[in-house]
RNA sequence: GUCCCCAUCGUCUAGAGGCCUAGGACACCAGCCUUUCACGUUGGUAACACGGGUUCGAAUCCCGUUGGGGACGCCA
């Protein structure tokens, strides 16, 4: 049997981070077995979904680098056919008209919570002779689900999980207006697009249970279910578009890279060993459902920020310099030139491409470059004056980053000063700043008449 | 309220009864490296929620307590 998974959000917004490594494990499982992963868009409601939002979603799963297999399938064009099998339940008896009102329903509700009961419907209209509908009332139909003994699921990561019948009610299929309702649907759907294995948050587990029941009743086989731990908020409760969750185009903006956000997700929740480096490929070659853990995991900010500062480093440079040459705009022909030659420095000091940028600023600024407060700190009388003897030395070299340092220093030794000395003051030239990749480097990506410039512009 | 799930350093985790004086990573602290900042490197602080069992032996199995989370819609 080749498996068969599916990823399948509701376009009411972004695709949230949760969202986002659910469509990893599914992805990665299907991959490791050579399956089929497919893509499938809950937009039942109407009301919420969006066609934004499934742009969102859709951008996000390319960005992150996780493709799927066929085409996008759109639950809502498949509404007739879920109102088919329904009516079909309804014919077989094992589904019945409900003509109950919201208000009904709600006192229902609030009396099963008074006599300290589950809060369910009641099955009123279970039994009833169908003759007994109420004109001009459109019902819903619910499915006649069973009032004894228990369901069971053998969920590949949660294990063994049992719950007694007689706390599940006859939940809606279709509703009144004849649409489908999602746990109807969901199942329609799976089964129709031969699902083997349905991954999802831990949200979904009591969920399983009635749909267990309708595919019991539609004489279907019923799917492996995994159902994975949710990802928690530093505060420990439940990460969703309503709790502060961001999409992923939102950790893009702060500069993380997709292989961390891959590789970050799988962590969550999942390990290998003492594995914390994992490439997707290796990913792909490792991932196995069972090994899943069974507890929610929080978000770690710094974490993520020192697994991205090892992708950045890890990074081609031509790469990085196209990513920070868009984020800068503007860039003319030649700080683009240094942004590439001067990534290998650029790189290995930031931990996001937000930082990237902002360090790789002043290799873009015309002269005379602004000097913030801290590098005018460093511009003393003293410092411009070594800057100055310096600047002839410089001069006389090929301005390779070799060159440079044998004549910093040499100047440094026959000055006798420290290499600090001249360092942070030549630093504060060339970079406007008191921290920036090596010095050496910057003048030399710089180049002779940059250089030179800037510090001539600085010891003026 | 009812049902379901979970429980190892602050965080992510390793751990499938003896290999555990509980390992790794991030973060944190100290040192080294050093022209700045990073990187790197060395070392350190830091956890089996609690109580009962089972067993020669329990972080690992069972029960309970506590704590946390999730679900209880004609939302998905």
């Amino acid at each position: 049997m080749t498996v068969v998974t599916r990823f399948a959000p509701s376009p009411t917004g972004y695709l949230h981070i949760g969202g986002a490594r659910t469509a990893l494990f599914n992805w990665l499982y299907t991959r490791h077995l050579g399956g089929t992963f497919r893509l499938r868009i809950e937009d039942t409601d109407r009301a919420r979904s969006t066609d934004e939002a499934i742009k969102l979603i859709i951008e996000g799963l390319k960005w992150l680098g996780i493709d799927w297999d066929g085409d996008v399938v759109m639950q809502f064009a498949r509404a007739p056919r879920h109102a088919e099998v329904a009516r079909q339940l309804l014919a077989e008896g094992k589904a019945y008209h409900c003509y109950c009102t919201p208000a009904e329903l709600e006192e229902m509700r609030n009396k099963a919570r008074a006599e300290g009961k589950p809060m369910r419907y009641d099955g009123r209209w279970r039994d009833r002779d169908p003759k007994d509908g109420i004109p001009n009332v459109p019902p819903v139909i619910r499915l006649k689900a069973p009032q004894t003994g228990e369901t069971v699921i053998d969920d590949l990561v949660q294990g063994r999980v049992t719950v007694a019948n007689e706390v599940l009610d006859d939940m809606v299929l279709l509703r009144a207006d004849g649409t489908p309702t999602y746990m109807h649907s969901v199942v329609v759907d799976d089964h129709d697009m031969e699902i083997t294995h349905v991954i999802r948050g831990d949200d979904h587990l009591n969920n399983a249970f009635r749909q267990y029941q309708l595919y019991q009743a539609a004489g279907w086989k019923v799917p492996e279910f995994a159902h994975v731990p949710l990802i928690h908020g530093p505060d420990g409760a439940k990460l969703s578009k309503r709790h502060g969750a961001l999409g992923v185009e939102a950790y893009r903006d702060m500069g993380y890279l997709p292989e961390t956000m891959r590789n970050y997700l799988l962590r969550l929740g999942w390990g290998h060993g003492d594995d914390e480096i994992i490439s997707t490929k290796q990913a792909i070659e490792w991932f196995d459902i069972k090994d899943v853990g069974r507890n929610a995991a929080r978000l770690d900010i710094p974490k993520l920020d020192n697994l991205n500062g090892h992708y950045l480093r890890e990074a081609d440079n031509a790469r990085l310099a196209e990513l920070v040459i868009e984020r800068l705009k503007d860039v003319s022909p030649v700080g683009r030139s240094r942004i590439e030659r001067g990534m290998a420095g650029l790189k290995a000091r930031a931990k996001t491409l937000v930082e990237l940028v902002d360090n790789a600023r002043f290799y873009t600024l015309a002269r005379p470059i602004p000097i913030s407060e801290k590098a005018k700190a460093l511009l003393t009388p003293e410092a411009k004056k070594l800057l100055a003897d310096l600047s002839p030395a410089l001069a006389a070299t090929d301005f390779s980053e070799a060159a440079l340092e044998t004549a910093v220093r040499t100047f440094v030794e026959t000055a006798r000063v420290k290499l600090g000395q001249v360092a942070q003051p030549l630093r504060a030239a060339l970079a406007g700043e008191p921290t920036s990749p090596g010095i050496f480097e910057v003048a030399a990506v710089l180049g002779r008449d940059e250089a030179l410039g800037r510090i001539a512009d600085a010891t003026r």
